[in-house]
DNA sequence: CGGGATCCCTTAGGATACTG
DNA sequence: CAGTATCCTAAGGGATCCCG
């Protein structure tokens, strides 16, 4: 038996056994967004130690839920297929988790992955089905996120290009996803600025991304 | 910002402070099975020292994931509304984690709690609404369990009862779980005992519970 | 006795510096 | 850039003790 193991033979156990030490589940909700490269995790994870993230990903690795790809002379991490079935459990989690956020404190930073996967989490494919295709831009920290949305399909990426509303919403999107936020109220009291196109395309996005708070 | 934060402002990442510490997603598992007390608590999980189990309780506590209940005479741990919010989410990590289950090792034991979930889990509504309402019992550990399938209702307790079949798999229940065992040779072979009832029933049972591996 | 609190030791996690 | 090496702190683990 395993060291840090529980001594118990259940499918919960072993799944905390595979991804429940400190930072694990982190590391495998920034693949899920996509492959990585040790540096970008690093960037994406402000206050884990570099010893820390070497050993999750050696972990992770020898649990069969992610895999060193090399890419053109570089390595990257990415999901095996097992470890992206996790995909469900992890935006159910970050839904839950979300309803427990208080406002955010000066030393917590959003990444750009955890922003997109919060995106994810947020996204309505009902409500977003029935409103035409919509090209987003915002900037968190100091990654810029292109959101598409095409019916019932979200994308997110970041890096720029066309889009129908950019805005900036500085520590408020939280505010926006959760409804504590009016649209139109926050473009006038200045919570939300309009970079370009139409601030009314700001209901849409609303409309699209909703947690309850 | 607490000690243990991570520093960042995410679903997923409060998700992990609340419930993340070692111990605590197996004290939700067995909270989700119904309300406890602190001795049954750290009976079904053998290996927890004291000190952890009464620091968790009061984490959880102050996370609002779980509640102290004063029930005649006695004081019980139960899931707040909000706890209970995290049932889908642990169940599918029990699935998950199911996957990856290996052959049980001897140092690793089967608590009455765990295998109730475990049950839930594997449960499929669909194929057990097709089938005749069943009652079964087995014994897992030193716990009885009295298992009711009526319609696509699943009901798993402690105790017993009349039954349409009691059979002990002893080590093997997940084997059968996994789809690994045909239920008519493993009672020919004596992986399973039939206690009581007809033994072909037990395909039944295999047709009403059922997760890969 | 159930429901913890205390003690002491071990080991994982954190900060920082360093290397191929 | 992608990790190791080192050192230190704090959390986890195990046994025991306490208190209503």
């Amino acid at each position: 038996m395993a060291a840090r193991s529980y001594g118990q033979y259940s499918g919960v156990t072993r799944a905390v056994e595979l991804i429940g030490e400190r930072w694990a589940l982190l590391i495998v909700r920034d693949l899920l967004v996509g492959p990585r490269r040790y540096g970008e995790l690093a960037e994406g994870l402000p206050r884990i130690p570099s010893n820390i993230l070497a050993t999750r990903l050696k972990e992770l690795q020898a649990a069969g839920v992610i895999r060193r790809a090399p890419r053109s002379r570089v390595v990257v991490y990415e999901l095996t297929p097992y470890g992206r079935e996790l995909e469900p459990v992890v935006l159910a989690l970050g839904a839950w988790g979300f309803k427990a956020l208080g406002p955010p404190e000066d030393e917590q930073t959003v990444s750009g992955e955890s922003m997109i996967f919060d995106l994810r989490t947020a996204f309505r494919p009902e409500a977003a089905a029935a409103l035409p295709t919509t090209a987003y831009a915002t900037t968190v920290g100091s990654a810029d996120l292109l959101i598409r949305v095409d019916g019932d399909v979200l994308d997110v990426r970041r890096g720029g290009g066309p889009v129908d509303l950019a805005f900036d919403a500085g520590r408020n999107v939280h505010r926006l996803l959760a409804g504590d936020l009016d649209p139109e109220r926050a473009i006038a009291q200045g919570d939300v600025t309009v970079l370009h196109g139409r601030g009314e395309l700001l209901g849409r996005f609303v409309r699209t991304f909703h947690l309850a708070a």
